[in-house]
DNA sequence: TGTACATCAGTGAACGCGCGTTCACTGATGTAC
DNA sequence: TGTACATCAGTGAACGCGCGTTCACTGATGTAC
């Protein structure tokens, strides 16, 4: 039964976003087409009305994945909120609506084309935005920051959700917060420098 | 046809050697029993005569690759070799041969309990590892110097690993092997803390 | 040590299932008059 | 504005394929005498 030129497109949009949260949840693999669609309120034969093919679907999901990271983010006005709202014991167990790169991780590289571009897209973004936070510094010195946060935040994540050990989760979690920049709640005002500082200055 | 009960452990153990290898390139779900019996030089059929399912073949395979990801990275006396090792273009390239949580990241949480239980006990010993290799420090900074550069060199690897641009890959591992601890070829001589310190006063 | 037989590692066909994809069809929407 | 027809978004059955897994069979190995 046909449906209206409007409802079709919030279709579409609708697939885009469960697929998104999906992907995330279950990786490429792990998710069939027909679950999506029907997660969307569809059913599958619709499907490639849509879209060419599921490598499509999932490059438009991963870009839209991204691009909700970033709108999550958009909030933190400085690198410890960020850094402490992604290595948070809710984003560790919210995949399907957290980062896409912490997500997906290694399948990335083994995707498309299209999942591929979008992914480098953000990256250069992201670094941007997190070289843009810090007051202080040369703008190299502010890149280079960037990268090891966005790094270790990636790192931390993963490893955090991949290890079976609740105890060894959370403190790898509360580590890299402190590592990289995080602010504890109770601590808010001190600022990031001075206990990554204080960090390397122990070792 | 049977085959001697030597040989027949020699198989087993070739099997596991040849998943450890083809799980890290294409994924869990991205390589076949068939695919690994094959390049094992067997035939399909004879796999369940050695292992009760994949899943049990993918928890010997994991423990596997971790097992000479730690035997790979005994020469390294320092923590500056270990991560130039970790972050070098040659480990990027050879997902086969490399770091297993890089190589399957994300979906190691979506694994069952083998694979996920040796990979938690791998982290265990690896964070030993990393903070035994610094010479100053107490043990709770060794400690969590550990956890911020195995999050930073898993991180990074992976990231340099999805990019699609060439540069920015370089990028990323130049970057996290100088913030991580790596020492570059032609000054192999500074010790790590100095570099280290030098970054972050940058910032 | 040699022989006869039981064992069992490995083979290849087969099974059932779920997947990505295709397609004839339906019926509400959009359009031409 | 109302009517008749063309369009096309969505449906559900079907296709072909590859997967994990099973199984009857083979023939070399291991063992009992």
């Amino acid at each position: 039964m046909r449906v209206s030129r409007e409802k079709a497109v919030e279709n579409r949009e609708r697939i885009v976003e469960t697929a998104a949260r999906m992907f995330r949840e279950n990786g490429f693999d792990g998710i069939s087409i027909d679950a999506i669609m029907s997660a969307a309120g569809l059913t599958h034969g619709g499907f490639y009305g849509h879209f060419r093919s599921k490598d499509e679907l999932a490059a438009e999901a991963v870009a839209r994945a991204l691009a909700d990271n970033v709108e999550s983010q958009r909030h933190c006005t400085t690198l410890g909120d960020l850094v402490s709202g992604y290595l948070s014991e809710r984003h560790r167990t919210d995949r399907a609506n957290g980062c896409a790169i912490a997500a997906l991780g290694a399948d990335m590289a083994r995707q498309g084309e299209g999942v591929r571009r979008g992914l480098t897209a953000h990256v250069h973004a992201e670094l941007d935005r997190l070289a843009r936070l810090p007051a202080t510094g040369t703008a190299a010195s502010r890149r280079k920051g960037a990268i090891a946060t966005l790094a270790g935040m990636v790192g931390a994540l993963t490893i955090a959700r991949a290890v079976d050990d609740p105890a060894l989760s959370r403190e790898i979690l509360a580590v890299a917060r402190d590592a990289f920049g995080g602010e504890r709640p109770r601590d808010r005002r001190s600022g990031r420098r001075d206990r990554k500082a204080a960090l390397v200055r122990e070792r």
